[in-house]
DNA sequence: CATGAATGAGCCTTCATTCAT
DNA sequence: TATGAATGAAGGCTCATTCAT
């Protein structure tokens, strides 16, 4: 995934890659995605000069933060279509799955930087082509077996999924791991075929989640 | 609101600070609330200077956002209860109506600072408090009324709100208003009395959300 | 003294510009000459345009406190020397005097930009050439009354005279009290004829004490 | 002495910081304690960051500086306490010896900032008070072996000192170096036992000069 | 290769001074 | 004339990144 480069890395520069990519998902994840990189060498155990050899400048370590949690949902969707019986199984499984990486995704989210990086970096935007593409086989079949409502597109999907995975702020732990088990539920008994009330406007389709026209630049308006 | 000093201020400084608090919800909602205060500066056509007169720091300007903000949702939920005929109908306009504003209130959340800043604010404290407590007799009348799904808390609904006001990125500006829309009717739809299925756990109240014992400092999961 | 512009200000300037002067005085003493000009304007009851149509700058008012201060040692000089009976006395009494407006003489002293401007005030200047030849004269005489060693100078009674006249930090107001009456007492006690044991060097004169030749930009070395 | 961080130090560092401590405690000496950050480091010839990296803020360096000359005055008094066969010649030696370090202790005086650092150092008040547990000791003993007058205590000696150490403005530097010189030994031609005429008040114990009660914020009175 | 030192640009904030009211 | 608002230069400090050891 991440290795676009030649040879494959020493026993101990491998070891240090992967400590400091798991202190930078954790120092990311508990502290947001502009600590000092000095912070994150420290908690990985190694220099600053070895986490510049490692990853050039600070988008490049959020890529691959980033890239490592796509590459992990992306398993964990491909699992989910191969072992589910159903189409909404699979769905409900999605939605649950998910909830593992929210956090390596998110921290992804927090600034303009890596909102940019992100948007732009190849690896990713394939990563969620093809995230988008199972979801939408997914919702398709299950729309076609009758257990999702048929008024929502995937992109309704994927933009519910993509809210319900944001951070929240100043809640007791324990209270966040409920509102996302709860909100999740709530969202799958919404999403049950039949429909009661009718949808505002068309089903969103994957296309109209695609960067596209309106201003786009850092933290931007949106959600309801 | 934000005025406890005591005299009401120059005509010319009265403009120049309303220009500032304009630029200042204008900037951080595009470059997010770590922007250089000068470039605030300029866009209120200012001199920094004129700023920090005005707001002696960045906590306090953010702050005078946030507080601008929540005054204005607060009114429209008095509004809502006000006007409208059940109290269904009061949480489908307060649903709606928050929308408005989100901009002002996440962009607050954006930041460790901003976010630790309106926490210990006691005015931006009263605010949450109050329109808690609104939506809180909301819920229960509507419930009351037999129009809610009973097995939903104050909290439940005050979180999924809260996350539907996060922001999108990397979405067209047309998409983020359709999502928007849509998910908010989709959770309506969710909302309705009678529940489908039965949801895991039990209704969060409104205590299960203040800012409790799980660590909190700077972005943390959640979500869900 | 401070007077060299034509007419003499209408009974509001005149009571505003001693205001200011005695805010001036008061702030230097307590939080030394880097105040901001806002804080003694704000002491001083009145708008730092005011202060400022007054002493053009920071510079002309630390003059204008230095002349005020030099003014009086210079008048209670002169009384010394025209009420006291014998020059020793003189000597005395000018010894004790000064202590009054140490403060005013000493604020001056604390920031290299009030040094370099008294030191190219010639008003000031003009001060200190006569303080010294009044000193002169009374060193002389008591010389020659047979009261003062011989073996002083001028200049070393300025210059000791200018040593006890520093503030000492962090001691209780009443021992500084203290030091500086014994301090006084046995430096007195030092000067009296006959002299005990003989001193390096020749005594020192008036005019080396002139700024002369050795660098001296801001806080220099000196003292014993 | 300043040391108490646990490895020691590559080698260039090492240089780098002690150019930093010779060009704070030049430019301190010739510019006083408010110098740009950056100038001090131009001098040593290093980036701000660097010094910044050594002494995370100004005070750090002004301690640095001031445990420096505390230091050295230290073992000079030890030494003079050693060497010398009478304690009235280790006085004078002491009295002497001081003169070297003058400057650095001084510059430490001339700010607020500086003047609170110092105070409230740990290390350097305990300097302080070896120093004067030593002069203390060299006092009782030149009075019991009747050198020093009897009516002078070691506060009266101390602040003397303090006093001749101040610096001298606008005087050439051999002047200033004459002064220094002359003073120095008309003060000790003063201290000499017997005494002539009485001393005002109790003689000064060193607890009097202890920071104590009366107000101090700031350059405040205080000196003969 | 790993390390941590050095660099310097950039942002925050203060305050002297000017100027509109 | 008095006021206090506005300005902007200057200094403190941090941190991403580069480079000597």
């Amino acid at each position: 995934m991440t290795a676009d480069s030649a040879r494959p890395l020493r026993a101990d520069a491998r070891r240090n890659r992967d400590q400091i990519l798991a202190a930078a998902r954790r120092v990311f994840g508990a502290l947001g995605p502009d600590v000092p990189m000095e912070e994150i060498a420290r908690q990985a155990g190694v220099g600053v000069g070895t986490l510049y050899r490692r990853f050039p400048d600070r988008t490049s370590l959020i890529l691959a933060v980033a890239q490592e949690s796509f590459t992990q949902v992306l398993a964990g969707a491909r699992a989910a279509v191969a072992e589910e019986a159903s189409a909404w199984n699979t769905l409900v499984r999605l939605l649950h799955t998910s909830g593992e990486l929210r956090l390596g995704i998110q921290l992804t989210i927090l600034s303009p930087l890596a909102a940019r990086a992100i948007e732009q970096d190849p690896e990713t935007t394939r990563f969620q082509r093809d995230l988008l593409a199972i979801l939408d086989e997914v919702v398709r079949a299950a729309q076609t077996e009758g257990t999702l409502r048929p008024d929502v597109g995937t992109g309704d999907v994927a933009a519910l999924l993509s809210l319900l995975l944001r951070p929240m702020h100043a809640v007791p732990d324990t209270t966040a791991r409920q509102v996302s088990e709860r909100a999740t539920a709530l969202l799958l008994d919404c999403l049950r075929a039949p429909s009661r009330s009718p949808l505002p406007g068309t089903p969103l389709t994957v296309e109209q989640l695609k960067p596209g026209v309106g201003r786009d630049s850092g933290p931007r308006s949106g959600g309801s």
